[in-house]
RNA sequence: GCCGGAGUGGCGGAACUGGCAGACGCCCAGGACUUAAAAUCCUGUGGGAUUAAUUUCCCGUACCGGUUCGAUCCCGGUUUCCGGCACCA
């Protein structure tokens, strides 16, 4: 009989649909196993990285599932966003009729791969009842502040024709579609994400499941700095101006200060100054760079004089305050003071414009001049020049001069973070509508949780143009304010889908209710999430928002958990000849081709084996023909003696040498198996399954037909089948019946290894001698280390190596080597 | 510049806690089966020297050094690549 492949999955998975296989419910009497993968964007179709990440979620859930966890596996669709947009824009379907067709595509492929889904428990953000309560979701945080609407300069892609948050932000391009991003002054909704901040980085500690570098990247964006704020009094006036510095210690040695040229108090400070007009010139100026040069390292620093001086508080110098293009607004207090001798950036603007290069640090044992220094210098050394802190190490003079600064009553510690706040309103249609109305009486009036959804409407004109197009729709724009039934006017933005996306691992855990977004028990019950699995790209974005609303839905009382993924796997690319898929570069290997080639199985087989999961995976052609070689392999073997088969139990104490070395093959086969898939290593789980059915043909080859030993058989191909379950499971249910057994393989106990048949006689062990391999010996495996000491010296070909010298030391490890040390 | 990760045959990769480096697979070569081919099965396959021999030996996990009886693994330094952050005060 042939290997199949396309019945053989067809049939099952008309089955596992038909008998709901794979449907889960709360079950006290196991233990739960959550076990996620990263929703796809609905684009049309299944990517190579899409299988990746679902074979491997696939394995994981298969495998827990027959270790005995009650196992909950859910998939859904991420499914607002501009492509559906953009797509009704360029061919006028309705951006509703693209999504829902492009799930049902994709629903489908998933299902030709034979995923082990609950699919009774999908969610689609995009659906009325997912986003009334990401509309919910916004009330709460609206309730406590948490939302909040301001102007500021935000990013602007002026392709995507909306605003963006600062993650979506890279390298100054566009995320989605890489497009240089644009600053504008406008009016936005943020969520306060900057309150979380301090626990959004110190729980990082927590992650213990998570790989370092996601870990590392979400610190460094955080990105704490620890410092003091420090005020200055302007000269000759009652105003003062706060600075933010890591550097406390080095205040004595400040000969300047700059301000953001952008900041509010500039233009008070500068008025009627003869300075005033070269100013305004290069405020100008600075607004027309791009925010790459604004933001890069290489841009020569410039400023200008205001005609303002201020008054350093500890040692009374009058000192300049200046205009420059690398103090930013909107970190710190947007007012920093320049200490040319200890820091890079203001040595380099000091020598431009001639200030004072004054060295209050100096390295242990130096004397270092200012005027000689051809760079700063930043690193720890001993006080100088600051008057009462003279003589002390820079690091005890900051901790003196903050206490210092805080006993004057001029400033105080101070924690700063790099993280903005969440930027979330779109200037886009196909997303969750914001639930706040414009009252012309009340103001901003939120709508009440029992009057949402606030739906979105169908019939809008695309027009793309950097406005919502929902403010183009009457009906949905007028409406009265419900708070005192006067007219008012709606929120025409809509959220950015990484709100939608923030949540959904809870409504799995209860995705039909349509009273609240999730019952606590519930999500009690199925969270954390013990594995998600996913690509690194959202190692910030998506990672950090979630942890957010998590900790965020703690505090309010609605979840137990405050943070959200227990362990977490991101999985490498998949790469075509060195490169990332894509269609520009021509090297995309459709996963549909795939399966109508060789089958869903092989498919899953080869990605799990040719690289382990974090690793990046070069797709190889030939390769991809010996995954499917293999599952012939193990056909045919099946095929050819399952009539000499038999599941009775193996009588251990009677097995000749053939029969010994197939049981002890298969039993550590199952052995190293179970441990790999534990740890996630499906590459080496497939090889260990590899050399099992090696030992089978040996067995097979070795011994005549009459002689076959049933049991032994019998065990063998059913551990073999039962072990590639997880990462074949059509191949493997098919054989399973054709073995002879009934029902579902995938709900079978996972197989248990006999400890009887890995015990050996006898083991090779190594004779080294300095170190040095000499010999192999096969030795009784129960002899100690005195025992394999003589064993070793009493060898023929030892004694001829260290004759004539003194053996200094002997060390032995049981059942593995002897070291012999000689002089 | 700071932070994180990695560097092993022709290729993908293995070696779990310091104990036989290169499992398993791909490629390649040889053999068996076949009228022939495909498929399949078996054998070989890090490099170099050496031998009548499938003998014997040397080198080898980016590089230099250290610790150790013993290092792909631990420590110090160098270097290259990948990823993140970065005129962040």
């Amino acid at each position: 009989m042939k290997y199949e492949f396309k019945e053989i999955e067809e049939k099952w998975q008309k089955i596992w649909e038909e008998e709901g296989a794979f449907d889960i419910s709360e079950d006290t009497s196991r233990p739960k196993y959550y076990a996620l993968e990263m929703f796809p964007y609905p684009s049309g179709n299944l990517h190579m990285g899409h299988v990746r990440n679902y074979s491997i979620g696939d394995a994981v859930a298969r495998y827990k599932t027959m270790q005995g966890f009650n196992v909950l596996h859910p998939m859904g669709w991420d499914s607002f966003g501009l492509p559906a947009e953009n797509a009704a824009i360029k061919n006028g379907t309705p951006p509703a009729d693209w999504t829902w067709k492009n799930i049902d595509t994709m629903r489908d492929q998933l299902k030709r791969l034979g995923f082990s889904y609950d699919w009774k428990r999908e969610v689609a953000t995009a659906k009325e009842e997912y986003y009334k309560f990401t509309q919910w979701m916004f009330l709460k945080l609206y309730e406590n502040g948490l939302a909040y609407k301001k102007k500021s300069f935000v990013n602007w892609c002026p392709s995507c024709q909306t605003v963006l948050a600062n993650e979506q932000v890279v390298n100054g391009k566009c995320e989605r579609c890489k497009s240089e991003v644009g600053k504008k002054d406008l009016e936005q909704w943020f969520f306060k994400i900057t309150d979380y901040a301090e626990r959004l980085l110190a729980d990082i500690d927590k992650l213990g499941g998570w790989p370092d570098k996601v870990k590392s990247m979400q610190t460094n964006w955080i990105g704490r700095s620890d410092g003091a704020e420090i005020r200055f009094k302007v000269k000759d006036s009652d105003k003062e101006l706060t600075v933010f510095t890591t550097r406390p210690d080095t205040i004595f040695g400040v000969s300047y200060m700059v301000i953001a040229p952008e900041h509010p108090v500039v233009a008070e400070l500068i008025k009627g100054k003869e300075e005033e007009a070269a100013c305004l010139e290069f405020i100008k100026k600075v607004h027309g760079m791009s925010e790459i040069a604004r933001s890069s390292t290489d841009t020569e620093k410039e400023g200008v004089f205001t005609g303002v001086y201020m008054i350093n508080p500890l040692n009374g110098k009058e000192i300049p305050l200046y205009l420059a293009n690398y103090v930013f607004l909107d970190y710190g207090t947007g007012i920093v003071m320049g200490v040319p001798a200890h820091d890079q950036r203001d040595f380099e603007f000091a020598k431009k414009y001639n200030l004072p290069i004054d060295i209050v640090v100096q390295p242990e044992g130096q004397n270092l001049k200012g005027e000689d220094l051809t760079e700063s210098f930043a690193a720890e050394g001993i006080m100088e020049n600051s008057g009462e802190f003279d003589g002390l190490s820079n690091r005890d003079a900051l901790e003196k001069i903050i206490e210092k600064v805080e006993e004057m009553g001029i400033g105080e510690r101070k924690v700063n973070f790099r993280l903005r706040d969440w930027l979330i309103s779109r200037q886009r249609y196909w997303g969750a509508p914001i639930p706040v109305v414009y009252c012309e009486k009340c103001g901003t009036v939120a709508i009440p949780e029992d009057q949402l959804p606030v739906q979105l409407p169908a019939n809008v004109k695309f027009t793309g143009q950097g406005k919502s197009p929902l403010s183009e729709c009457e009906e949905f724009m007028n409406t009265t304010c419900p708070k005192c039934g006067g007219k008012a006017t709606r929120e025409s933005d809509t959220m950015d889908t990484f709100v939608c996306s923030s949540w959904y691992y809870l409504r799995y855990c209860d995705p039909k209710n349509d009273k609240i977004p999730f019952a606590k028990d519930k999500v009690d019950y199925w969270m954390n999430v013990d594995q998600y699995i996913g690509g690194v790209e959202h190692a910030i974005l998506h990672l950090l928002y979630a942890r957010f609303f998590t900790k965020f839905l703690f505090d309010q009382g609605y979840v137990s958990c405050d943070e959200p993924f227990e362990n977490l796997l991101t999985q490498g690319m998949v790469l075509k000849d060195g490169s990332k898929m894509s269609k520009s570069v021509g090297n995309v290997v459709s996963p549909e081709e795939i399966i109508s080639k060789y089958g869903a199985d092989t498919a899953r087989l080869f990605i799990l084996f040719a690289a382990p999961p974090e690793r990046d995976l070069d797709w190889n052609d030939t390769a991809v023909e010996g995954s499917f070689r293999f599952l012939n392999r193990v056909w045919r073997a099946v095929d050819e003696l399952k009539d000499y088969a038999s599941y009775d139990a193996v009588d251990s104490k009677n097995l000749n040498e053939n029969e010994k070395k197939l049981r002890f093959a298969v039993n550590a086969g199952i052995k190293k198996v179970t441990d790999d898939f534990d740890r996630f290593n499906f590459n080496t789980a497939i090889s260990s399954i590899m050399e099992t059915v090696n030992a089978l043909y040996q067995y097979k080859d070795a011994v005549g037909v009459e002689d076959y030993n049933k049991a032994v058989l019998g065990e063998a191909l059913k551990s073999i089948v039962m072990l590639l379950s997880p990462i074949v499971p059509h191949i493997t249910q098919e054989l399973w019946e054709i073995l002879g057994n009934k029902g579902d393989l995938s709900h079978t106990p996972w197989p248990k290894y006999d400890e009887s048949a890995l015990v050996v006689s006898e083991v090779e062990v190594v004779v080294q001698i300095n170190g040095k391999i000499r010999d192999k010996m096969m030795i009784s495996a129960d002899l100690d280390s005195k025992g394999m000491e003589e064993a070793a010296l009493a060898s023929e070909k030892v004694k001829a190596l260290i004759d004539g010298k003194t053996v200094v030391k002997v060390i032995a490890v049981p059942k593995k080597l002897i070291n012999i040390v000689v002089k």
